[in-house]
DNA sequence: AAATGCTTCAACCGCGCTGGG
DNA sequence: CCCCAGCGCGGTTGAAGCATT
């Protein structure tokens, strides 16, 4: 027994809107407004719609101050930065960008900017393998089909974008400790296994192929970077403050030619080096691809300290950048000069956030 | 010029959440 | 506390337009 439907489909047109539905329901609302009640609006405006179809025409199409098409790279960057962090909640990344709605973002994402990261991911993997004399596959050794089954679920090509940032940021992180993970379900430990058996070379064992390792120079940074999100929201954070409070996940080598412990955790048979390599090759392509000035940024111990959640979970606070609570809520404010949608219900979202993908 | 394949995006669907009764 | 109507969201669909053969 399904739900009972919103209203009466027998009697309901469905399918584009005319110009005259249009305007009949914008006269309405301009005149009335919603009246806060959307399943009884179509019968006071007198159309034969359904109460979620006025709304969804509304919102995505009618209301003033929308902008179709046209996205700027600024719009680009922003939104990338956000999936990467906070996955698809297009309501919340559209509240992030006036005049835009979840739909438009959504559709945005899934025929462009996504093909456009990972074509060009596709492209630069290609480049790499192609000085080895492989055949293509991706940093994971997965044949590299952008648009094979593996990525057409979105889910699993978020994860598979989050688990490559992180990876590269933190080679120690959760998602490359697998006593670290929970117990899974056995079929979803089937279905990961199955995964991993396409992967013809592991993720670093192919790095390690493909380039030399490099030796770390006295006081330079030694391949962690700082993520695009960082980046972005480092300048939203300087924009709106005047100074910069995030955070990286970024190595230094110390005086003693030593990684600093305070960021790094100890090796763990994941080569620091080669770690370094992947992000710099990643670090590139991520920031051709938004265009996204790299910021040198030294973190200090004081700033570590505001993160204490990541020193207990013993990893460092990587470059992919959590929203903050309050500067969320402060940017947010600040940003979001759209209405709409409520940008966070509750900081809570944003813990679940932070802990879902970092634990 | 016609057929076929591909891309885009408006609209729909169904589910979770919320608040009022 | 429970139920239910309505809202809002994310995922999916399918028609239209465009590109390629």
């Amino acid at each position: 027994m399904g739900r009972a439907p919103c209203c009466d489909k027998a009697n309901v047109k469905k399918g584009p809107w005319s110009p005259e539905e249009d305007a009949k329901l914008k006269a309405y609302i301009d005149q009335h407004g919603t009246g806060g009640n959307w399943i009884a609006l179509p019968q006071k405006v007198g159309l034969k719609r359904c109460g979620k179809s006025c709304r969804l025409r509304w919102l995505n199409y009618l209301r003033p101050n929308i902008k179709h098409g046209g996205f700027s790279e600024e719009e680009d960057n922003i939104i990338c930065s956000l999936y990467i962090s906070i996955g698809s909640r297009w309501s919340i990344i559209a509240a992030q960008l006036p005049g835009r709605t979840d739909n438009d973002i959504k559709n945005y994402w899934n025929t462009r900017l996504k093909k456009k990261l990972l074509g060009r991911r596709k492209q630069s993997n290609m480049n790499n393998m192609s000085s080895m004399g492989g055949e293509t596959k991706d940093a994971n050794g997965q044949e590299d089909d952008s648009y094979s089954p593996g990525l057409s679920s979105s889910a699993f090509e978020r994860l598979q974008l989050h688990m490559q940032l992180q990876s590269l940021q933190n080679p120690l992180s959760f998602y490359n400790n697998p006593s670290l993970w929970p117990k899974l379900h056995p079929l979803q430990e089937k279905m990961i296994q199955n995964l991993q058996s396409l992967n013809e070379f592991p993720n670093t064992a192919l790095m390690e192929h493909a380039l030399p390792s490099p030796q770390p120079v006295q006081g330079q940074k030694v391949g962690f970077y700082e993520s695009p999100t960082a980046a972005k929201v480092n300048e939203l954070e300087k924009s709106l403050h005047g100074i910069s409070s995030s955070d990286n996940s970024v190595a230094f080598i110390n005086e003693n030619n030593s990684m600093d412990s305070t960021h790094v955790p100890k090796a763990n048979g994941i080569e620091q080096s080669n770690a370094g390599i992947q992000a710099s090759v990643f670090q590139a392509e991520l920031d051709n691809f938004l265009n996204t000035k790299t910021v040198d940024f030294v973190p200090q111990e004081d700033q570590m300290a505001e993160f204490d959640c990541f020193k207990e979970m013993n990893v460092s606070k990587d470059g992919v950048l959590w929203w903050s609570m309050n500067d969320f809520d402060a940017r947010s404010a600040s940003l979001n000069a759209w209405e709409s949608t409520s940008v966070l219900h509750s900081q809570q979202i944003f813990q679940e956030y932070e802990l879902g993908y970092n634990l």
